[in-house]
DNA sequence: AAGTTGTAAT
DNA sequence: ATTACAA
């Protein structure tokens, strides 16, 4: 324990090395761009201010959105035969993650169960997490798809700078270790700002959203991830330097600690290592003879709670993938069918994502008496241009046909099909995802992104740029006049990627927020406030709403399931009034996943069914109505919404150019709607750079970003049913 | 471990 | 191409 002094000292050390030196990697060339940029020549920060995010029991909070009635009753969420997440009324009952089904009955008689093999919900609902942070700051990094890293190290350094020497700091939510608040909040100005603006993104993510979830503050990803869990559901936790040690020696076990897995748990093991006190003293001459420098090096770093490793925007994903498991797939015939229904959805899914994919791998699990887990093989091959030009222009069941032999010569690379054989398990891959689409270079108005719809490819938005855009001192207009591109990069082409109807994943919005704003927020209320740029004012949207939804209700919903409502509107409105808000159902097939998204509540609940029934739809007024979270009830945010409404027009004031689709306008952030209408009363484009730009760690590498979201079909309409 | 994705390193 | 790791 005295060389818990230590460990702090190489901290404090870990922390100004890797500030100076992991910017270079990776956001760096953002800002190598932007030379004269004041937060470049300004004092360089001591250290990172490191969130982690991780929503609570994430796919139940989904479903228990999509069908507010679950929220009483006890909730699994169930992939084949198992619970992989239920909500808190089923944990009180003794139901955990991961538990098989049958032992969760046991446990508890009157558990709901949601399947959740259709991930598409879930994915949606997690970028839209992902993006709504990114819209505070670009440095985001998805863990899954419920956890998300954010580097808001310049926010605070702004904030910092804007406190002045008298004002009060403290902290929001927990401190680990000191559970009085005996702490000193001047003693750490830049955590607890941290732990502010943490508060803050997790009311905004309520109150946008609808989603709850833990957070935790510290100086690396590591123990931000390693403190965030310290109190659950729904509370935040900031970690102080001097309680690092601590918090390690806590952990029960090395495999608790984040990048240690079960392989390098077991190795460690052959060398008598078990503790995390066991393998922070064992000789680091030892671990490389095992594990090789580098890996050595890092080991023992995170034993020590040291974590350099930069927050890595992710971006839009690498691949994509689908797959199913099963008890037994033995005849060709069979394996045939499985991977055209698989291909089937991963074609659709890759077609709204609009990039094309050069690669197709498929994936097998063998049956196998030991070793049942973990033996996955897969192959891959090319894919010819004019079939992955089909998939991404859509022609979908043309590209299947012509990727099902394609699958089924790598299938048979890996099983000889004259002899038996026993599949648990096939997964059909796209990777290796192009960027599609000439050009267009130099649009220089950004209303380019409407008609052609630019997507950043490597887009990378400067790090420092518009965090805290909406900070006060209304010194925003400053901050996109660096918005330039690199003039020694090749600044790429912006990259056409998918048309204005088209809905992808994504980050659409991370260009956009490169527009400059004229002009400072109207408000200096806003000065300790979060506030989003991506709303849509309520009064726009109660214009457009459907006849059959009480406005109350629709207005108490978040904002991003308003949007998403809105957005499908137009398409299921007028067909789709239906009834009940609760199907009792078996999921059909994957075939379904993109048509009927409608809730389902599997067979084996049909004895609780009533029990869900019961809940009338009228009830989601008040089921709907967040307040936020902590009972800190109306808080910054509220104000915020109110000042956007009344700052922002209404998309009826003014008169959308033919080419532009009110839609996808409506899913801009407020700013550049107003900046766009703006440019289109005065019909003199303003000067905006789409500015492009990446350069990151493995210059190459990387193509990420692209897409815009997904409005997905979905039938949360039939809870608004007019009472 | 179970299930369905995704990333990174080798 | 495969393994390891993560949620």
């Amino acid at each position: 324990m005295d060389n818990s002094e230590d460990e702090m000292e190489e901290d404090e050390n870990e922390w100004r090395t890797s500030f100076v030196d992991s910017p270079p990697l990776s956001p760096a060339r953002a800002s190598v761009s932007g030379s004269s940029l004041n937060w470049t020549s300004g004092p360089a920060p001591a250290h990172r201010v490191i969130l982690h995010f991780d929503l609570d029991c994430f796919y139940a909070q989904v479903e228990m959105i999509r069908n507010p009635a679950l929220r009483q009753v006890p909730l699994g969420i169930q992939q084949k035969y198992i619970i992989v997440t239920c909500n808190y009324v089923a944990r009180e009952q003794g139901v955990t993650k991961l538990m098989s089904v049958t032992a969760a009955k046991e446990k508890c008689p009157q558990l709901v169960l949601v399947k959740g093999e259709d991930l598409t919900h879930y994915r949606e609902m997690s970028y839209k997490m992902t993006e709504l942070l990114m819209s505070y700051c670009p440095l985001v990094e998805r863990l899954g798809f419920d956890e998300n890293f954010m580097d808001i190290t310049s926010m605070v350094e702004r904030r910092l700078a804007q406190t002045s020497e008298t004002e009060r700091i403290s902290f929001r939510g927990h401190v680990y270790n000191h559970p009085n608040a005996d702490v000193e909040a001047s003693d750490h100005p830049r955590l607890a700002l941290g732990s502010q603006i943490a508060a803050e993104l997790r009311e905004v993510t309520y109150s946008k959203l609808g989603l709850t979830g833990c957070a935790g503050i510290a100086t690396s990803k590591l123990l931000a991830k390693l403190v965030s869990g310290a109190f659950k559901p729904n509370q935040q936790t900031s970690l102080l330097p001097e309680n690092i040690s601590d918090i390690m020696g806590c952990l029960s076990s090395i495999r608790k600690v984040p990048g240690v897995g079960h392989q390098t748990a077991k190795r460690l093991k052959g060398l008598g290592v078990v503790s995390v006190t066991d393998l922070q003293l064992f000789p680091l001459n030892d671990l490389i003879g095992e594990f090789g420098a580098p890996c050595a090096q890092r080991l023992k770093n995170l034993s020590l709670g040291v974590d350099d490793s930069p927050v890595t925007p992710t971006g839009a994903p690498q691949s994509l993938s689908d797959e199913d498991s099963f008890k037994k797939i033995a005849s060709t015939k069979e394996v045939l069918e499985k991977i055209q229904e698989l291909l089937g959805s991963l074609v659709e899914r890759m077609h709204k994502d609009g990039r094309q994919p050069q690669t197709f791998r498929l994936t097998i699990r063998k049956h196998s008496a030991t070793n049942k887990w973990f033996n996955r093989e897969s192959r891959q091959c090319p894919i010819p241009n004019h079939i992955g030009q089909k998939v991404s222009s859509g022609c979908c069941d043309e590209a299947v046909v012509q990727l099902v032999p394609m699958a089924m010569k790598l299938f048979h690379k890996m099983v000889e099909s004259s002899a038996a054989f026993h599949l648990n398990l096939i997964n059909v891959c796209f990777s290796n995802l192009q960027t599609r689409g000439a050009a267009a270079s130099g649009k220089g108005s950004i209303t380019s992104f409407f008609t052609h719809s630019t997507s950043p490819g490597k887009t990378q938005i400067s790090s420092q740029s518009q965090d805290d855009f909406f900070q006060a001192g209304g010194n925003l207009s400053v901050d996109h006049q660096f918005i330039t591109k690199d003039p020694s990069q090749k600044t790429e082409v912006m990259k056409s990627s998918f048309s204005p109807g088209q809905a992808l994943h994504g980050f659409k919005r991370k260009q956009s927020s490169v527009v400059a704003v004229k002009e400072p927020p109207p408000q200096k209320l806003c000065c300790s406030t979060l506030r989003s740029n991506c709303a849509v004012t309520n009064s726009m949207m109660t214009q457009r709403l459907p006849p059959n939804v009480d406005p109350e209700v629709f207005r108490l919903l978040p904002e991003e399931i308003q949007k998403e409502l809105l957005s499908t509107a137009d398409k299921n409105y007028p067909t789709n009034t239906s009834a009940s808000s609760v199907t009792a159902a078996e999921v059909p097939h994957s075939t379904d996943n993109m048509t009927s998204l409608s809730f389902t509540v599997t067979q084996n609940v049909k004895d609780t069914k009533d029990t869900v029934d019961k809940f009338d739809p009228s009830d989601s007024p008040t089921t709907m109505n967040h307040k936020s979270p902590a009972g800190q009830s109306l808080l910054p945010g509220e104000n915020v919404m109110e000042e956007e409404r009344l700052s922002l027009p209404l998309s009826s004031d003014c008169e959308f150019p033919g080419n532009v689709d009110p839609k996808v306008f409506s899913e801009l952030p407020v700013d550049v709607q107003r900046e766009l209408m703006a440019e289109w009363k005065q019909q003199k484009p303003l000067l905006k750079t789409p500015l492009i730009r990446k350069g990151g760690k493995s210059t190459m590498t990387k193509d990420k970003k692209v897409a815009g979201k997904s409005s997905q079909t979905n039938n949360l309409f039939k809870y608004f049913k007019p009472s």
